[in-house]
DNA sequence: CTGAAAGCGCTTACAG
DNA sequence: CTGAAAGCGCTTACAG
């Protein structure tokens, strides 16, 4: 490894004014600078980032951290989607993103500790769980974070207008005659399924909707769904449309409804949430409410640059839904 | 931040002692490990990692990189199957995974370089595309390297029974009395397409089926496979099967026999490759080729772990495809 | 069993 | 415009 050192050797100057022309300083000659930056071409020299890091307590590494305590996992399209939209534009800062876990050779740290010993600048934190004691401790830390799609008042916080989107889902059922939905939900311990839930609610109450039943679909997954489906089938009083907290849980549903001979638009109508890949290529294509996940992503990590570098108020911001109407949604008579 | 000097000053000790306390030297009494350990404990001290990599040359971090250029892009379900099993695999022994790419402050550098400037023990590299430059580079280092989803001699690479996969569907096929079977191939410029095209051509030519065509599918999406089968369906001598060299190839196969008013499996079997998450789950659900991303991924981990601990020789890792019988395929009279 | 000192490769006051 | 020196927080010969 070519350091700093042979540069300045090689250029006759002091490794502080390699440095400086590295660093872009006003105050190189711009000789000088000529001189150094070929040098840095010829002999192929990147600096060190970590003896950087340890100089100027600046990482330009940002550790992001999967609170999965449910088990609902990271293979979930979600997740990735996000992901991918809060790496390609912290990326461009030119930030690094390190996966943070609870080990650290072979010992157990809790995430805030791996952070801190690993020097991140920041933490995004995906956590689908409602209280953990391991997300309080990082945003009751100083280390900037941001935290996705759940809820608190104490740090930047980024997530979908879930309230908005049952509501969405309700209207439109209502605006094609369904007057008995249901809705399946999602796990009672996570923010996005309690949001939706009392998001259905309300629009239940708008329209007073006396008949509408709940089933529980626990953690997203079409097992959950097609669980749930079951019971609703089950009800003396049929639900005409199901709305579902999750695209999951509504393909679990419709599995369920045809493992029962019935089918799916002429029978029930059915609108999930999240609009992920698979939706639009199923037969019938899923109705859902699409969350945009690369914006929750860039959301998150303007958020957590901006705590950075500006030491701003905690911000939450609120990334708007939409409709998307398809087949498995149909009017009756 | 508490230091290694805080800890040796509320001790008494000095730091050298306190770092080999920490660090399980056998050569400190007991007695003062135990000050040590308890003042830790009370100052909730974590050894800053940057300050121990400098010293050690030892980051404990691996780079993981996806090179697609092709645009395949890292939302596709194997990759990140993939990473997860390599990312649980490498935390348990005590590594972070660190995403890299190639803007590092604003400025454009290879993969290799940054790496190289990161310090990481070594890298995973994800690469469809069958020949870049840039992991050329990677391969051509020092640096511990491992390639998954590509060949090469020169370095550690794991991929799955690509030719027994495509072995299998034809197989299977065969016995079902098919003997006029298509292959929508993979891009050319990816090691997995061609190798699956050649064990498709390696099998067809062992029955001797000198029907049997070939459709580029492209880039292993949806939309590239239902134009590959709108190609096949304008045949004058139609498959009657069509193997596909990933699920999502096949399921705009399908896709497209739908739209055409015909049926699988009454009218084509149809089999994928890689056995994603919605191929069990949409209707008819997919018979494929099963791929088992976990192990790939703790393959690499091993045999990348391997290289950074002992200097192996670089070492093939084929991993073993399996048939998945679903409802796609259909004997015929 | 313990400590003083050097060194890892940078950056940044401070001095000139 | 340039350089000597100190410092970031550790580890590791070397000495005792």
């Amino acid at each position: 490894m070519t350091t700093i050192y042979d540069i300045a050797k090689k250029t006759g100057f002091s490794i502080t004014t390699v440095s400086r022309a590295l660093n872009n300083y006003t105050d190189v000659s711009p000789k000088t600078k000529k001189l150094i930056l070929e040098a840095v071409e010829d002999m192929h020299y990147y600096p060190n980032s970590v003896a950087r890091t340890l100089s100027t307590k600046k990482s330009w590494a940002l550790g992001i951290i999967f609170v999965e305590d449910l088990g609902i996992g990271m293979k979930h399209p979600f997740f990735n989607s996000v992901i991918e939209g809060f790496k390609k534009s912290v990326e461009q800062k030119g930030y690094d993103l390190i996966f943070l876990n609870r080990y650290v050779g072979g010992e157990k740290m809790t995430y805030l500790d791996h952070a801190l010993h690993r020097g991140v600048d920041g933490i995004a934190v995906v956590s689908s769980n409602y209280d953990d004691v391991e997300v309080e401790k990082i945003i009751g830390s100083s280390l900037p974070n941001v935290i996705i799609d759940s809820h608190t008042s104490k740090s930047n916080v980024v997530y979908s207008d879930n309230m908005r989107g049952s509501e969405l889902a309700v209207d439109y059922l209502y605006s094609l005659g369904h007057r008995n939905i249901a809705h399946i939900s999602g796990h009672s311990k996570t923010f996005v399924g309690l949001e939706r839930l009392r998001g259905f609610k309300s629009a239940v109450e708008k329209y007073q909707l006396h008949n509408s039943s709940i089933a529980e679909g626990g953690l997203f997954s079409v097992d959950g769904g097609y669980q749930a489906m079951k019971t609703l089938l089950q009800l003396e009083n049929r639900p005409t449309a199901i709305f579902a907290a999750g695209d999951n849980l509504a393909i679990g549903a419709m599995k369920a409804i045809k493992d029962a001979g019935l089918n799916v638009p002429d029978d029930f109508s059915i609108i999930g949430f999240d609009d992920i890949e698979l939706s639009g290529q199923i037969s019938p294509s899923l109705t859902t409410i699409k969350q945009d996940m690369d914006k929750i992503g860039e959301q998150a990590a303007e958020l957590l640059l901006q705590q950075i570098n500006h030491k701003t108020d905690p911000t939450i911001s609120i990334v708007p839904v939409e409709l998307i109407k398809r087949e498995t949604t149909k009017a009756i008579k």
